[in-house]
Formats: C-alpha cells, structure tokens, sequence
DNA sequence: TTGAAAGCGCTAACAG
DNA sequence: CTGTTAGCGCTTTCAA
C-alpha cells in the first residue's frame, strides 16, 4: 500500500522490479487514485482560487488565461468565481480558502475589505491583481492607472481637443479612482476646467458605454473628445455616436482602456490604453504559489508597463 | 464531535439548547470546518468539470455563466479548464474525474472519443454542450445546427446573392460539418453549384476570419456574400473588407453565428444566428446534476431552439 | 438527543 | 528497499 503511494509520486527509493509488478497491477485493475484521500492527507487541494467581476469581458478572460497556464505549469487548477462586484458572494467564496477547499485567491475585485475578510491574526494566502486596497498589506500586480489615464488624456489634448468627457466605472474600484485622478491632472495642467456633466460613473457594458454618450450628445454643449475606461465602455461609445450619425474621430474621438482583441477589430479602430493583462495574470499566479510555498517570505507587489496605443478612434 | 458534525449539517435531531451551545463556541473558536475530510467521508468533491476550447470566444464565457449559476444554486462549485481542442489536455482535465477531483463533465469539447476516454464498463457522469459525437450515447444541448446554417444561407440567397463563401471553423467539431451541410443544403435547393474556393476552414480567432476574407477577395472571382460559422470570425471578416475599401453590405453581405453581444455593436452590425448560449448552459448543468443524484435514469438529450437576427451587415 | 467508534483513501514516519 | 502503522477531519452507524 504504501509502496503503492510511492510509486505512484514517483518516489525515489522503489526497486525497478517492485515499480514494475505495482505498474502493471494497476494496470491491470484500472486502478485509479482517490486525490480526495490524499487532499486530506497532505492538506492540500492543489486548487486556486480566482475571483473576477465577470468572466465576460475580454479583459479579465485574457488574465485568468495567464494565470491557468502558470498554475498548470506547477499543478494547481484553478477555481474560476464571477463576484458581480457582490460583497456577500465575495464572502462566500473565500469560505472555499477558509474551509480548504482552495489553497490561495488571485482577486480581481474591489474587495472591500480584505483584512476584515480574512479575519484576525489569521494569514490566507492572498494576491490582488489589477484592483487593490491601498492601505492593506496585500500584495499586488497591477499598472501605474493614473499615469496612464494622464497620458490618454494628454493625448487628446494634444490633438486640440479641450471638450473631454469621460466614462468612468464604478467609484468603488480604485482604477476608477484612479483614473479619474489621472484625468484631472491632465485637464489641470492644461488650464481646462474640470465640468462635472461630462464624467459619467456606470457598469462596463456596451450598453453603458452606449447610453453615457448619448447623455454626452443629448447636452447643449457637446464634448468633442471622450475618454472610457474600458474599451466595452468605448465600443458601447461608438456605437452611440454613430446612432446619432456623428463621426469618430473627426467629430467626437474616443480613447479606450485594456486594448482587448476586439479594439482593433472595430470600425474604426480603437485608441486605446494597452495592459499586459496575460503577463499580469502569470506574474499574480507566480506570487500566489510562491506565497503557497514560502508563506512568510514577504512578498512585493508589482507595477508593470501600459502602452498607449494610438489607432483611428482619435486619428483618422 | 459527532454533535458539532451535526450542527454544521443542520440535521435535526439536535435540541436547540446544544445547538445554540455548539454555535457559540464555533464563534469563540473561530472554527472553520476542513471541507478536505468531509469531502473524503462523504466521496463527493462537489465540483462540475467544464471543458471549453477557449475562454477568450465570449460565446463559451456566456455559456459558463449559465453553468455557473446553475451549479451555485445547487452547491457546486466549477473547476473551468480551456483545452484548445487539444486531446492530450481533454484527457488530463478527465483525470480530474476519475481522480474525484470532479464528480462530473460538462464539455463543449469535440471530445475525440468519449466512449474510449470513459474506458469500459464505467459510468462517469458526462454532459455534451453544443458539440458532441453523434454516435456515443452520452447526452447533450445542442441546437439544430444544419437547420441554423441553411436558414442564415437562404437568407442571402434571398437576398439576390449567388456567390456565397464559407468561413468554417475546424471540421473535428461537428457543428461545422453540420453547418456545412446546411450551407450545401441551401445551395443545393436553389441550384447554385458549390465552389470549393470559396470555403476554408480556420480556427475561431479575429486573424483568421480576416484572412480568410483577404483570401477570398484575392481571388479574380470574388462572393458576394459570406456566411462564417461565428462571430468572430465575421468580425474579422468585416475587418478584412473594410481594409480592402469595400462597403458591407453593398459589395458584400456577412453573415455570422452565435449572437455575441459585439455583434451588435460593430459598424455595420451583424447579422447572425442567435445560439441560446446561456440557457444551454443552465440546461447542461441542469442535465448533469440530475445525473449526479439520480445515475442510471437515462437522460434525453436536448435541442434549444436558434434564431436568424437580421441586421445590417446583410441589410443595409 | 447525544457520544463513542469506525473508516473514507491516502502519505509519512518508522522499523525491519 | 519494503511493509506496518498511525492519522489527516470528517460523517455515520450503533448504543446508550
């Protein structure tokens, strides 16, 4: 029995003749392991535990891709949960850390409050990725959000444009904060007066994205540039400029966020703030098991590159 | 011990004073249960397997949304594994099955051979989502997917078209020989002779749709209208029109399949056919659990109804 | 209604 | 190098 175990992790020390007989007996028998015996027993469950907002924007599925395949490579499946930005469902599933059902959590939402979450004195292996809390302790991967939000904004700036809007998302997500930030000092270091009818707060739909600028467009005074914080928000933008029979960019330009695949398949394509979103992904994966196995190692968070991506949404 | 077991289950023979007193000292305690022996005691991992080519074609992420909800609302958790229509993946991620990390399958996999994968005699609980081997007996949700391709087709033929190209996606996967026969069918009916030239096949990505309709439009013969297997390969075909400068749907009409929620919101829209992807996934999962709790009642596969949206990509 | 005891399938320490 | 044994944390008889 035991030498069964051994032969089946591949342990050093069984005799070629001995492996050999075992291998052929399981063989034989169609013998296949229980890992549910052995979970308990290492106290492992070799899982991970991932919590996005919502797996259907493009941005988060190319991270989570990320991080499955480094997970992969040092065995460990991932157990992939949409949160819908829900406090309570948060909760519940980081039960699945707490009842051991997953050995550590990538998350990728606002978490409200992590070191209340996870409790007292208590040390759960825990990585944010893209969102953070700025005051915890948590490690994280994410980009500098206000710088590039800043260089998307100047961008438009520099191509005369003094009537920006922006659609932001959820003030509850510290890029949108961020972001904003961003914004503001891009408009501020130009002397454009910050007005408060051109910033908009909604979800990430296209639908979103659609109905802010219609908002924008329904205004007496009309923005001639807007600045979304998502490209679904940017498409969702498009497409209600174009409803209203205006041009992009020669009437309205329109900078995106993330450069998801879709943002180069538009008509017309998409400018748009590049995030390394599968590299971020693998680096959160890579922290996380290395957490797993050196749990007091501390760990630093990092900051890796955006790029801003200049397409015909803003230069026709 | 037994007790607290029992408190933690609800079970009811448990007088409400020993009860109140067990949950007091879980609270004093902050005891958290180990899910790792329950699960061993019990022989259930309560996780539902799902395999899908790839997360990034948002018609399999709305997919999973309805497995995920499904399998929540019955206390399962989902383990999502993307297996790039590589066998070798599919048949590690079944070993998450027979090694009990999973106690059942939903797969939208062409799933090479189930019937060899399972091995002889044994009865694991699987579940087929849109793709499936016709001959295995394992259950499925699917659509009527020929029906699907022949209607989309005569509708440009309806349209006047004569010259219709094929983006097909790789012919493991039996939607795309069924929506093959009914692109056929459609020929057939109205007498117009199929041309081998004007169809490929490709994988799902933007790139290959667009390349495939710079393949055509290289050709001194060009269609007049295409009919892709999905989505994103007819956004990518649009892509690859538009850089030619010509106009969809004056020069060429496209037709795509699945209704991903860009498609309304390229420029021009797109017509396409609507998959019920997210009731379908609730139905697999549905399908599956009942499955789980009931193994040998014999389970009807099942055909979700699909529907032609037509929109301005065909008619401008 | 509660407690004692067995055992799910595995790994790891120990002895031989 | 191999076999024996204990025990991971839980649920579920069985007896009290």
């Amino acid at each position: 029995m035991a030498t069964v175990s051994r032969v089946l992790n591949k342990h050093p020390s069984v005799s070629l003749k001995t492996r050999l007989k075992v291998e052929s007996v399981i063989q034989r028998l169609q013998y296949e392991p229980n890992m549910l015996g052995r979970n308990l027993r290492i106290s492992q469950s070799r899982m991970l535990l991932i919590l996005v907002p919502s797996i259907s924007n493009p941005f988060y599925s190319k991270i989570v891709q990320g991080i499955e395949d480094v997970a992969r490579k040092h065995n460990y499946n991932i157990l992939l949960c949409t949160t819908d930005t829900d406090i309570e469902r948060e909760k519940i599933y980081f039960d699945l850390v707490k009842h051991k059902l997953a050995d550590g959590v990538i998350s990728m939402d606002p978490a409200v409050d992590w070191d209340d979450l996870i409790g007292e004195g208590r040390n759960y292996p825990v990585i944010q990725c893209c969102e953070y809390s700025e005051n915890s302790q948590i490690p994280y991967v994410s980009i500098d959000n206000r710088m590039a939000a800043y260089k998307a904004v100047k961008h438009l700036i520099t191509l005369g444009h003094r009537k920006i809007a922006m659609i932001n998302s959820d003030p509850r997500f510290l890029y949108a904060r961020l972001r904003k930030e961003g914004y503001l000092k891009a408009l501020e270091e130009y002397g454009i007066p910050y007005r408060e009818e051109w910033s908009i707060h909604t979800d990430l739909g296209f639908e979103s994205g659609q109905r802010a600028m219609r908002a924008f467009l329904a205004q007496e005074d009309k923005p001639t540039a807007v600045f979304c914080v998502s490209d679904t928000l940017a498409i969702g933008a498009l497409k209600g400029i174009k409803e209203e029979g205006l041009r992009v960019p020669q009437d309205i330009a329109v900078v995106g966020f993330d450069n998801i695949q879709f943002a180069s398949m538009m008509n017309p394509t998409l400018t748009t703030v590049a995030q390394p979103m599968y590299e971020m992904g693998c680096e959160a994966a890579r922290m996380l098991i290395h957490k797993l196995n050196h749990p007091d190692d501390p760990l630093r968070s990092v900051i890796l590159d955006h790029e801003l991506i200049i397409r015909e949404s803003t230069m026709g």
